[in-house]
DNA sequence: TTACAGGCTACAGTCACTGTAGCTTCAAAA
DNA sequence: TTTTGAAGCTACAGTGACTGTAGCCTGTAA
């Protein structure tokens, strides 16, 4: 079948904002797409694929750069999917150091929250941790 | 002790860059600094305590808009502190939706990785399930 | 005196969108 | 057939928290 999408539908699909689409378009991750006689915008199945492909790979956290990279190399399909891989396990890298900076941080925070008496600005634990660092558990400066 | 600071001590002890001690005087968050013959800036020891609090509150994560609050609250040490505990506790929440979301990211990249098989483009695994939200574990939207 | 590190302003760029203003087009109802 | 309202269009500014650059000026140690 013959598909021709709007780009609201295109939208919905990618669950993403119409803005969001137009600017794909506009820094190159999906291509110029065809114009109706009103102007408007006309999608066909290989584009809607192309979408969901970039909004799946940004909810799994990879960066414009870094899918713009994979659709390219994924246009060869005889080459070694080595640096996809690549790719991949150094997002992972990058993910897994922000899960520990966040695991520090919650921590800390909860620490901070749970010294807190709710009582004067002056005797406020969470003030005067933040004031001071040396207060802070987790403090390396990486 | 009556300490005199210039911007690149500040910078050292905040662990930031000079720029960004300017930014955060434009900004508000840092008041404008007093200046020597040389019009450069000078600070002293309340503003660098100032600093470290921002810094330190950058480093749990808070945002500036946060900061900028808790150091207006902070000003009136006979308040509650109730409010400031509440940004910290809303805080630690977009922490921990962070990680959490995170973790899932983690979970279905790692999938993704081990059943890669390093081979053609055509067959890889990588490559399938960004395609695919089917083939995604991860996939509710919230 | 001479290097050169450090400081100054002003402004553009980053990332990945999101929002706004002021239009035009499309599709369904009256 | 007209009208209404949703959807689409372009162009541009704004977000957050900086970071980088250009082209100057100032301070200090050799």
């Amino acid at each position: 079948m013959n598909h021709r999408y709007s780009i609201g539908q295109m939208a919905r699909a990618g669950h993403c904002q119409v803005q969001t689409i137009r600017y794909y378009e506009q820094v190159g991750l999906l291509k110029k797409a065809q114009r109706n006689a009103g102007n408007q915008r006309v999608y066909d199945q290989a584009q809607m694929d192309r979408l969901k492909f970039i909004r799946h790979s940004r909810e799994l956290g990879f960066s414009l750069e870094q899918i713009r990279e994979i659709l390219a190399l994924s246009d060869n399909p005889d080459h070694s999917c080595l640096q996809v891989d690549q790719i991949a396990r150094s997002h992972l890298k990058d993910v897994e150091s922000k899960i520990e900076r966040l695991q520090g941080m919650r921590k800390e925070l909860k620490r901070m929250i749970n010294q807190c008496s709710g009582d004067q600005i002056a005797d406020c634990r969470i003030i005067e941790v933040l004031s001071n660092h040396q207060l802070c558990l987790a403090r390396e400066h990486q």
